[in-house]
DNA sequence: GCCGTTTTCGGCCCGACTGTTTTCAGTCG
């Protein structure tokens, strides 16, 4: 099918993104103008930024209208664009070795110390980097001692071992218990997750953790001594990075109290965030950093205590921290126009989940239980159907009896709402794993696409082009299929799925299981924007997996969602005459 | 390389920590 250039937004702005950041690596590999560089990644940052497609600006000639692109950079972009290639990049490349870059991948070792070790010694690779260290031949050069060859060692080590970022579900819990220990402390007033955490990024590099105290050195103590340090990598008066035994990096920093507002707003970024944030300040008159807002002319504090004074004195509404990514959010605050978010608490059941019938470990009244303790309206239960063997899918048969024993339930847990629903495969074929008679006894039905999933584009396009169309499907579930870490998508335009979704009146889930978040927040916020409906969901396999909310809702506010947008934050009636006027049209 | 309620030239976000330095450059976030 044919690509208009709004399908592809994402991908190619991140394409794009990538091109400019290289060529920002190799320059300063190459020892260019410091701020060269930096106008290569100012404009990467912006273009990452957009919310509009970047080869559409192009077609209209309007890339210098993107701050930080200029006439040189817009060529280049262009040239990209139209021919998938750059010659400035090209040139580039062919002055260094490929794998000149895993150099810079070594944390401690910059452009400025690469270009040295690679023009000195013809160092060209991290197994190169790695025996001339242990040869000492690097503490030959200037600016190199003994110290530095063992760091980087460990290093490139721990680069070996490290290839991946943490799941937020684990970073989150790590961050907990060191912020809940140090907590104790009696010279810590505060602490609390900042960074991608707070912003509750899908993916977690390096945790952040920052503290309010009076005595910091006595917290610094307090950190590098903790029982989880497995190494320190770092250790000052005000700031501290260690390794856990769980090989996960934590820095504390800690600030005086009176100052923590400015400092927690610096660090949870993000970086593009805070750069748009201190771009404006300067622009108001202003200089921001950790230690607070400051007047240019005469230095005096303005705001610093909370988060809040800072946004409020450059004229803007606070915005929630999973929307501090540069993607409109200061445009927003500034005209006033922030989403109110949807939150946890807005959810008034879940349409995902399993119990023993198929794959998931407890029963059904165990699940109603659970939801009812988390104060839900309503659950459904959505067991997998008939072909899905290895999860020992419902024949009809036994969603006939599982049906006598949730209506039992739900007259025992009255108003309490049991959905009789079912997690339909669609088919390697495109069928449905039921016929349409049993598919119009259910309460709701969603759609999942687990087999087959190796097939090409325009045959998963096919199959999920005809689930979607059965006037008896409510909600596609993971769309993608992507397992972070581990699993690619499968092969799907997304984009025409979405298209798809709100034509049928389909709602799209948010799948909230840790490793899955999908939808992830850049699509879901497009689906939001081409009028979808979500539905954000937990596919618990336990009573305890449904906390797996707190996740989707993750996603959903870093999507900009706002309750009305959310198919499960509808009290129970609504909810109800929501599925019954999709399954009256057909 | 970009940009302009300071500028079409001369600036460019900013501070902490490390290591190898005797006063600071490199790196990171």
């Amino acid at each position: 099918m044919a690509r208009t250039s709004q399908e592809g937004t994402t991908i190619r702005n991140q394409e794009v993104a990538e091109l400019l950041q290289t060529i920002a690596d190799l320059l300063e590999v190459k020892g260019e103008s410091r701020f060269r560089i930096a106008a290569y990644r100012e404009a990467a940052r912006h273009v990452e930024g957009l919310t509009v497609d970047i080869a559409a600006l192009d077609e209209q000639g309007r890339l210098e209208e993107v701050p930080g692109i200029g006439p040189s950079i817009a060529a280049k972009i262009d040239e990209y664009l139209r021919t998938g290639r750059s010659q400035y990049l090209e040139d580039l490349r062919a002055e260094f070795p490929p794998s000149l870059l895993e150099l810079l991948q070594v944390p401690g070792l910059g452009p400025r110390k690469a270009q040295e070790i690679y023009s000195s010694l013809g160092v060209r690779s991290l197994a190169e980097l790695a025996q001339a260290a242990r040869s000492h031949r690097l503490s030959t050069l200037p600016g190199i001692g003994r110290r530095t060859e063992e760091k980087l060692l460990r290093e490139i080590e721990r680069l070996q071992q490290r290839t991946r970022r943490y799941l937020l579900s684990v970073a989150l819990s790590a961050a907990e218990e060191v912020a809940a220990l140090l907590r104790d402390h009696p010279a810590v007033e505060r602490v609390e997750p900042a960074g991608s955490i707070r912003r509750m990024k899908e993916t977690i590099g390096d945790i952040d953790l920052l503290a309010a105290s009076p005595r910091p050195q006595e917290v610094m103590d307090a950190f590098t001594t903790l029982p989880q340090v497995k190494e320190i990598i770092a250790k000052g008066p005000t700031k501290s990075t260690i390794l856990t035994r769980d090989n996960l990096q934590i820095d504390l920093r800690v600030v005086h109290p009176s100052i923590y507002g400015s400092a927690l707003q610096y660090f949870t970024g993000s970086k593009e965030h805070n750069i748009a944030l201190r771009d404006l300040a300067i622009r108001q008159g202003y200089k921001l950093n950790e230690y607070g807002l400051f007047r240019l002319a005469d230095d005096r504090l303005i705001a610093g205590r909370h988060e809040e004074d800072i946004y409020e004195a450059l004229g803007l509404q606070c915005p929630p921290p999973e929307l501090r990514e540069n993607r409109g959010e200061i445009e927003a605050a500034a005209r006033g126009q922030l989403p109110a978010l949807v939150a946890e608490d807005d959810l008034r059941g879940d349409l995902h989940v399993h119990s023993d019938w198929s794959d998931g470990v407890s029963t059904i009244e165990a699940m109603v239980q659970a939801a009812i303790a988390r104060g839900y309206e309503y659950v459904a239960i959505t067991d997998h159907s008939q072909s899905l063997g290895v999860a020992h899918g419902l024949s009809v048969e036994r969603v006939r009896e599982q049906r006598r024993v949730i209506e039992d339930l739900n007259r025992k847990y009255a108003p309490f709402l049991i959905l009789a629903g079912t997690e339909l495969e669609i088919r390697g074929d495109g069928s449905l794993d039921y016929p349409d008679d049993v598919l119009r006894s259910f309460d709701i039905v969603t759609v999942s696409l687990h087999s087959a999933r190796g097939q090409e584009r325009e045959r998963v396009m096919g199959r999920l082009a005809l689930a979607l169309g059965n006037p008896y499907v409510d909600v596609l579930n993971h769309p993608t299929g992507r397992i972070i870490g581990r699993r690619a998508p499968y092969e799907v335009d997304i984009a025409e799925t979405i298209r798809l979704a709100v034509a049928e009146r389909v709602a799209l889930e948010i799948n909230g299981s840790p490793d899955r978040l999908d939808l992830d927040d850049v699509w879901a916020r497009r689906a939001k924007e081409l009028g979808a409906v979500l539905a954000v969901n937990t596919d618990a396999h336990s009573p305890s997996q449904l906390a797996f909310a707190r996740y989707g809702i993750a996603v959903a506010r870093r999507a900009w969602l706002e309750r009305g947008d959310v198919l499960n934050t509808l009290p129970r009636e609504k909810l109800l005459a929501r599925l019954e006027r999709i399954h009256r049209a057909a």
